[in-house]
DNA sequence: TACGGGATCTGT
DNA sequence: CAGATCCCGTAA
């Protein structure tokens, strides 16, 4: 299920969509990181949340600010946001100019432990790959992804873009063998209820709850 | 200009 | 379950 080989670059029309019809659309393609130094990493994608329009989690709901405008922008570009002073989250715009939407990127399954990442926690215990780029502001740690990255399409030529999913997982996904589950979205106060959040069925890399 | 909260994570 | 830590949106 992990993939470790390129596949094809989705192209900015792709993400031309409501954002709950391209979260979990998201789910098995690879977010890929080119480092300065010209390092690749690679890691599929696991877990998503939507934000559209109307939605009163979404940044963008009372009105376009400094830091949403991005959102309200083309499909296709990053939105990295800082949040409790230390750890960045990433979203790719989506939806038509002018619509205020995008897909959170909640989780990645890395397959290695990115090589700046001390493969011991803190406490001694052993790093798990599996929990490397668990949750958003830790997958925006392991892929180096600050607010120097927002606002950038996603495009090869850039430090961030998304390939579709590899065929084996689009495989195992025609023939069950992997499942989505769809349920809400985490750490709000509000649009609690709203089910856009998406995850592939026990994967390790996903957040509990 | 000042203030308070947040799409998180870790250790207690 | 509290603390870290800072940007930004809102109110004044």
């Amino acid at each position: 299920m992990v993939t470790l080989s390129p596949n094809l670059p989705i192209a900015l029309p792709w993400f031309n969509r409501p954002s709950p019809e391209v979260a979990p659309d998201l789910l098995g393609c690879s977010l890929v990181r080119r480092l300065p130094d010209g390092q690749v990493v690679r890691g599929v994608i696991v877990e998503t949340e939507a934000y559209a329009p109307g939605d009163p989690a979404c940044h963008a709901y009372r009105r376009r600010t400094p830091r949403n405008s991005i959102m309200f922008g083309p499909a296709g570009q990053t939105y990295v946001y800082l949040i409790y002073g230390m750890y960045h989250c990433l979203n790719v715009v989506t939806d038509a100019d002018g619509l205020p939407s995008a897909v959170l990127i909640r989780a990645l399954q890395l397959d290695a432990i990115p090589n700046w990442i001390s493969p011991n926690s803190k406490s001694g215990a052993k790093l798990k790959v599996d929990r490397i780029a668990a949750g958003p502001g830790k997958l925006c740690q392991s892929l180096q992804i600050d607010l120097s990255l927002t606002a950038k399409e996603l495009h090869p030529t850039q430090p961030l873009w998304i390939e579709h999913r590899s065929p084996q997982f689009v495989t195992d996904y025609s023939q069950n063998r992997v499942s989505f589950v769809q349920t809400t979205r985490i750490g709000l106060t509000q649009g609690v209820d709203i089910p856009w959040r998406w995850y592939v069925k026990g994967c390790p890399a996903v957040s509990k709850v």
